[in-house]
DNA sequence: ACTTCGACCTGTTGGC
DNA sequence: TGCCAACAGGTCGAAG
């Protein structure tokens, strides 16, 4: 379910009211997510204070003085601030019970999402210390695109949304950020102009910031951390408008598989 | 190092 | 209405 937007969505939502909160318990109801819950996280949390929240490409940290929390929400988790008492639903797989009388709850039905307990420093753990830069950070730019992007076959869509090369790119952003740009899905990585792909990194930028400031995409069952959906769905231009007329030019919005993901696309805006 | 593909899960949707 | 295949916001790891 969520890309960047909604992960950064759901850190904004919850922060306020978990920074210099001491966490009392954590419950685990069902252990296999894509990593087993280790015991260690209900052993080591509690007692300890979360310091703060802060976000890595899709992952967010919660970080307190002797190790972090690292959440990863898969493809249908969520978290949500609950009052305690709140009787859990079927998929609530984790509580993080605080001492204001709060519970942070993590719901995932596919189970694709990650609770991690890590002693180390967060970003040096084997999970986030390959991850590729920041989208909205200078570091990120059609510089980076072009070098990186030499000798590589691979359609461009599927080499921006290898977390490797940079974060927090999925698929609907990918698509969005491609319609912007004028830029096939299919096009070959290496075969793309510095020119274009500064026009890329831009447009890469401009959807992301523009989905943070609607508060995420909801398709199906997204929520923040008050159980508020995001609005940027209503500005989708091309990601599930297969068979619908393009925004700029009329043309039949197309979808073909890509890297074993559906890529929506205008023929006739996108070359 | 790059590329492709299967695997991990449950819930919803669309076609017959 | 019912059944079932296909599909869904992600990413890892194996194999070529």
């Amino acid at each position: 379910m969520p890309e960047l937007p909604e992960v950064e969505t759901t850190r904004r939502g919850i922060a306020p009211a978990l920074l210099g909160e001491p966490v009392t318990e954590v419950v685990v109801r069902n252990r296999s997510l894509r990593y087993p819950v280790s015991p260690a996280l209900m052993r080591d949390l509690p007692g300890n204070k979360i310091e703060r929240v802060e976000r890595r490409g899709k992952y967010l940290l919660l970080i307190t003085a002797i190790g972090s929390v690292i959440i990863h929400l898969g493809m249908s988790g969520s978290l949500r601030l609950v009052v305690a008492g709140t009787s859990p639903n079927k998929h609530d797989h984790v509580d993080i019970v605080l001492k204001n009388g709060l519970i942070l709850r993590f719901r995932d039905p596919r189970r694709f999402g990650l609770v991690i307990w890590s002693r180390e420093e967060a970003l040096d753990h084997s999970l986030l210390r390959s991850l590729g830069p920041e989208p909205l950070s200078a570091e990120f730019d059609g510089d980076y695109l072009y070098q990186r992007s030499r000798s590589r076959r691979s359609a461009v869509k599927v080499f921006i949304m290898g977390s490797h090369l940079v974060v927090g790119v999925g698929n609907i952003y990918a698509s969005e950020a491609l319609f912007m740009a004028g830029i096939h899905p299919q096009r070959a990585a290496g075969r793309i102009s510095l020119a274009r792909y500064q026009t890329l990194a831009a447009a890469i930028k401009a959807v992301l910031t523009a989905a943070i400031a609607e508060g995420g995409t909801t398709l199906r069952d997204f929520v923040d951390g008050s159980g508020q959906p995001g609005y940027f769905q209503q500005k989708l231009q091309v990601y599930g408008r297969q068979g619908e007329a393009c925004v700029e030019c009329g043309a039949k919005i197309k979808s073909m598989r890509l890297g074993q993901r559906a890529s929506c696309y205008c023929p006739r805006c996108q070359r």
